[in-house]
DNA sequence: GAAAAACTTTAAGAGAATATTAAGTCTTAG
DNA sequence: CTAAGACTTAATATTCTCTTAAAGTTTTTC
């Protein structure tokens, strides 16, 4: 069971990991909001612990950000702020538990496995970079916006990302995207994976899907 | 939504059916361990709000003992008993959630929530943006005007609201709303969509019910 | 550096999926 | 039995997607 602690003080974070890891869960932390709810969104963990007082995203906006795309993965406050009010805001952005500090480390554990006892099978997705795409629920995420692909589109990039860091022969894509068995001789990849990139908005930096000129392409983390 | 309040004390007893009831639950109270059991062993509850010191049969044992029938129903502590190792041992015996005497009011309402918003199937009350549909009382309301339904058009409503956020495809919707186990492909679903969207009468920019081309259907909030 | 090859981009028409409308069939209340 | 309303089917209209083709750009080759 992977846990992502998300916590920026140093001594908390590192005593929750030893301590998490001794239970044999496997743990990472981030030390902040931003870079919390992006690994949160890689979609490895069956549950954040997170705090509140956070630099740069609070943890209230990390958990209704992840939230969006994950309503069943459990999460749980772990922070100074007591008072009720500050209590039910934390459930009400989505939280499953809510646990004040001073707390006590084996009442923590107890916690977590009563949210890990319910935890239903995890579903199949692709990650890629900033992308996530969820083959059932048919929807693709880059970082927290949604983004809105046709059938094809969502065929082929799920194709790339099924085959992530491999070379994908034209050959190959125009055989398991489009089920076309003979010699063909149109445009139809480039146009899609044109529109496909044009979807997916990169950066000059995001280079994810790259052309291999006379193959055909390959999808990569960089 | 029904809650069973197992207290010994009619202080509290009273003072939870109150105030729970103004949240319009509907609360039963027992005052002893077997009772209790008793009656959460007749499965006509959402939710138990359990004490620890009972007569006849204390808390954890009543947890225990439901547990074994109802592995799904929330169970709620609310004990004096503040220890760790109590603690540890409550959320043992199977209840999901352990508040320690005393509490803020609030605070356990929305611990409720938590609890009762991730039990979909008996939930009795779903809203998407300004709609707000009954399942029970067979209703459906825009702000404050109640709009008239049929039996098919609020089947397919509740259908997608039930599943708010998630894509539910066209198969799905013919196999769970008209109990079609077989390939089909007239275009009844169309057909009522069309009529619900008329009935609810969406302005331009509240797009809640939106198609997902060659998929189905998604309900969300926006 | 020019020509060829490979890929990208744009635009338009064909095709497919969905929306809308209307008519026919079934159910239920009186 | 009849009438009203609900459900289904079917036909037409509309919208969006997919494909093709042609023009533009970059890379490779000679």
């Amino acid at each position: 069971m992977r846990i992502l602690v998300v916590e920026d003080e140093p001594g908390i974070s590192s005593f929750l990991k030893q301590g998490l890891e001794e239970e044999s869960y496997s743990v990472d932390v981030a030390e902040n909001g931003v870079k919390g709810l992006e690994l949160a969104l890689t979609g490895n963990y069956d549950l954040l612990l997170l705090d509140w007082m956070l630099p740069l995203k609070s943890g209230v906006q990390v958990c209704r950000d992840f939230r969006k795309q994950f309503p069943d993965t459990p999460v749980i406050f772990l922070t100074a702020k007591d008072t009720v009010e500050e209590t039910i805001t934390g459930l009400q952005s989505g939280a499953n538990d809510y646990i004040k500090k001073p707390f006590h480390f084996e009442e923590l554990l107890e916690r977590i496995r009563v949210q890990l006892r319910t935890k239903v099978i995890s579903e199949e997705k692709y990650t890629l970079g900033p992308i996530t795409l969820f083959t059932d629920r048919h929807q693709v995420f880059k970082n927290e916006e949604e983004i809105q692909l046709t059938q094809k589109e969502f065929a082929l990039l799920e194709y790339l990302m099924k085959n992530k860091n491999q070379v994908c022969r034209r050959t190959q894509i125009i055989e398991d995207v489009w089920d076309i068995h003979f010699d063909y001789n149109t445009g139809v990849i480039d146009v899609f994976m044109n529109s496909l990139r044009k979807k997916l908005h990169f950066n000059t930096n995001e280079d994810y899907i790259q052309t291999i000129r006379g193959v055909g392409y390959i999808a990569k983390d960089l």
